[in-house]
DNA sequence: TATTGTTATACTCTATAACTATA
DNA sequence: TATAGTTATAGAGTATAACAATA
């Protein structure tokens, strides 16, 4: 590890600090809770396994069921069933988990067009520049 | 707002989406929360009021009192006075605080370090290119 | 009266341990 | 025996409402 991917690691870090704290502020007063928007995003293709989603929620199996009751109990998805293996329990997106799947990604899209608007045409296009970087950086391996 | 803007933020959010996953799984071993080590780094260069340690999280003054509640209780910060106004309560790191905050810090970094030794060159000079936008884009107003 | 902070209470989010059902 | 999922229980994190102390 040379030198240079340290000082940048330290550097990033620090931004994701800054990062997180404003995605805090900023969606503190919404309807819906930012994991329940995660795991509504996690099904906007398709229905997906218990076990898929702890995976890539990075969270143990009960607490995904603790959180498909809720979303379920609130009528934002449907508990399904796969039918080559009787023990697998699938969760899927209802109408109202679309809705307010969409509903909370125009929110945080608005927010974040708001800041981009205080940028300058240079600061906006190293943003986009950096985007495909990012996204190998915080890909799932 | 051009579309460039509202272009740029959908893909920051999905990018965003992506970043908060991988380091949710990442740091889901870690020996302390990403909440209290968070508040930990606000109290690094000094004391800070309960008031604004809460606003800066973008949580509730109880909440922050039952955060402060925690860690003091675990021994990473003290509660203390502020001379000039009786009602003022201050939080400060303990030496233990001190190191459990160094420690956490050096392994989001280590994590990141190793993440970028991934990235070509031109895809690190990218992401650093970008830092300094991304900090005005979520700096506090 | 307004500000600072805590206490009381309830709900979400999370983990581990123990359990059921199926492969 | 191993895998997929749920239930039971406990603790962290969060909010609102009510309260005490100080400005």
């Amino acid at each position: 590890m040379t030198v240079s991917e340290r000082a940048l690691a330290e550097q990033l870090n620090r931004s994701l600090r800054h990062i997180v704290l404003m995605l805090r502020r900023a969606t503190a007063d919404q309807a819906i809770t930012s994991q329940q928007l995660s795991v509504l995003g996690s099904l906007e293709h398709g229905p997906c396994r218990m076990t898929e989603l702890a995976a890539e929620h990075g969270v143990r199996l009960p607490t995904m069921t603790a959180q498909i009751n809720r979303l379920e109990r609130d009528g934002l998805v449907e508990r399904g069933r796969d039918g080559s293996d009787a023990r697998v329990v699938t969760a899927a997106l209802t109408a109202a988990g679309r809705e307010r799947l969409a509903a909370g990604r125009e929110q945080r899209i608005g927010f974040l067009a708001e800041r981009f608007a205080g940028l300058t045409d240079e600061e906006r296009a190293a943003v986009a520049a950096a985007l495909p970087a990012l996204d190998k950086l915080f890909a799932a391996p």
